[in-house]
DNA sequence: TCATTGAATGACAGCGCTGTCAATCAGTGA
DNA sequence: TCACTGATTGACAGCGCTGTCATTCAATGA
């Protein structure tokens, strides 16, 4: 099946051979113009049906056809952060016939810049990136490359063509004045490899901020330099009410699967939520939603930012305008966890 | 940044002739080949450098060189299992410096087949397909497509040309045998959108055929046409128990999602695991094994699959000999609630 | 000195398709 | 009848690169 030698695949030449019309005239069939008559491009069905007619794109797109393919670039797969971004994009993008050419960077600005050059190199339709603190060669090379460029997750920061996400500062923020109201004062951390995901960082850094506008400071913080899971934060709430600082009233983690790593530590050990600890987390994710008490977080709108990005990508190749931010938002979910 | 028109890119043809070489030496240059002198190699990249050349490489392999994409066909992304697939894939993929193609069938043989066309006809180096009930045709391009082709996650049927992946009936089957050696009588099953899954469907049946042997049937089955999450085990529980079968000892539910809402909706209504109801789940994914009671499950070896699928492509690009059938195995953990 | 060898480079053709512009032809009104 | 219009179709060139074979040239040994 695999082993014999292939026979050569039929190209346009034949199927246009066959169908007794001119390979231009099969191709315009084939890919569904509107100047040939039916009869025309009943024929050239038939004939390529027979024949196992294949297109062949590469030679399409070099020809100066368009491209399908969109570069995605991503940190990591490890959480259901992106690929729940990447359902989206793969949601919107299927729809227009298009496919995402993964790559995934792990938050490395040196491989990141290898895939960019690597992705572009097939002259993709649109490139969506969730940056991990690009080079400079990576941003010569998007901003010379002629397509659409969305930046997702973050709209902090200034972007080279588009940019699609939430305020993560704004988040931390937004989060720490909540707790603030409804009474906390002495707050802890816990987070995961920080260092490398810098989204967390930004939430971290406006939930700081918070408290400092009301003239507070954390109490405790643990930082484990793993890449985030249950287990993980389980272990970092053990760690953090195992050290001698003073004992926090609510713990704020880096996000869901962290915090519910604490509620489950929370439920093992016998503390009972939010009475004699309270706990925010961040995302928003089913899991959290789904515990007994349902947990205090910021909902990120993940699929919808993967969505709006390849709408963008979308619009502006049919030449609409398209807005240079998109703020998707987040929602603060006040549970039963705080 | 993006409205000034581009001023061309540089081609091959202009590296060439800045270094002061032909075309294919600078080609074979920036290819890493091991035929051309140091000082050549060194001229074309400095000149490549100060052009800004990026290489195109649908020219590339339209004129036979190689590709380095993969194409990769998912039925979804919405629970963790296909994206720790695909994360394994990436992983490996990306180390020889290939990259996936995306597609997401959503559990139709006829958007599968149309992927199947679609990816096929960038002519990419290899396939991986988790699949969803192939059509004919889906069969007929697989077969004629003369590249290799990995089908993943299921080996209980023959593959066309290769299959990673392990036995979903025999998942079941041991894990029933496991629960009647434990002592277990009772059994009921909640599951998600059956007819899409048919692994899932091969885990019950598994399970189903392991009570026959001892000559045990089902108490009671709550199925849910909805796709799996933690809220909809705790729904299909909580409907399991409020329905009038004969009150189970055990549940098992078609995933580890599915499993945690079950004993999220225990904690809730203050069922105690597992003296009043035991709980059983399939993945063994990390949010079960951090429950204060771990779950009872089998792993699924996600990751290894990715892994060993694009394991199997780049083995066979390479030349080398490949197994036909890859099977993985899987894991009987014997958790806390049952 | 001369044929021989191997390393490095080059000329050429063509991968399969599509954009551009030109050609064809039936139908129309003057 | 004839120029004119619009709807189809076709000829041509070339997208940018790489495989194949040929060429060049210095080094080698007889």
């Amino acid at each position: 099946m695999n082993k014999e030698k292939s026979p050569r695949k039929p190209t346009l030449f034949e199927v246009a051979a066959r169908a007794g019309v001119s390979e231009i005239t099969a191709s315009r069939a084939l890919r569904g113009s509107n100047v040939v008559t039916p009869e025309t491009l009943q024929k050239v069905q038939e004939a390529a049906t027979s024949l196992g007619y294949l297109r062949n794109r590469l030679a399409g797109a070099l020809a100066g056809g368009p491209s399908n393919q969109v570069g995605v670039i991503l940190p990591s797969l490890s959480n259901i952060v992106f690929p729940d971004v990447l359902k989206g994009l793969e949601d919107r993008l299927e729809h227009a016939g298009f496919h995402p050419v993964l790559g995934i960077s792990n938050y490395d600005p040196e491989q990141e810049e290898q895939l960019i050059r690597n992705l572009l190199s097939w002259r993709p339709a649109g490139l969506v990136i969730a940056p991990s603190g690009m080079t400079e060669n990576s941003r010569t090379m998007l901003a010379g490359a002629d397509l659409p460029v969305v930046e997702i997750m973050d709209i902090d920061t200034d972007p080279i063509d588009m940019a699609v996400g939430m305020s993560h500062r704004g988040a931390g923020l937004a989060m720490a004045r909540h707790l603030i109201a409804r009474g906390y004062r002495r707050f802890a951390y816990v987070g995961h490899d920080i260092a490398r995901d810098n989204r967390a960082t930004a939430r971290l850094d406006g939930f700081t901020a918070g408290l400092n506008e009301a003239g507070l400071k954390m109490v405790g913080c643990v930082t484990l330099v793993e890449p985030s899971s249950v287990a993980l934060g389980r272990r970092g709430l053990n760690m953090l009410l195992g050290s001698d600082c003073a004992r926090p009233d609510l713990v704020y983690f880096s996000n869901d699967d962290m915090a519910v790593g604490g509620v489950f530590h929370c439920m093992a050990v016998g503390i009972s939520l939010p009475d004699q600890l309270a706990i925010a987390g961040f995302n928003g994710l089913d899991i959290g939603q789904s515990l007994p008490t349902p947990l205090t977080t910021t909902a990120s709108h993940r699929a919808r930012i993967g969505e709006t990005a390849a709408a963008c990508v979308l619009k502006r190749l049919s030449g609409e305008e398209t807005p240079r931010m998109t703020d998707v938002g987040f929602t603060l979910i006040a549970g039963g966890t705080s």
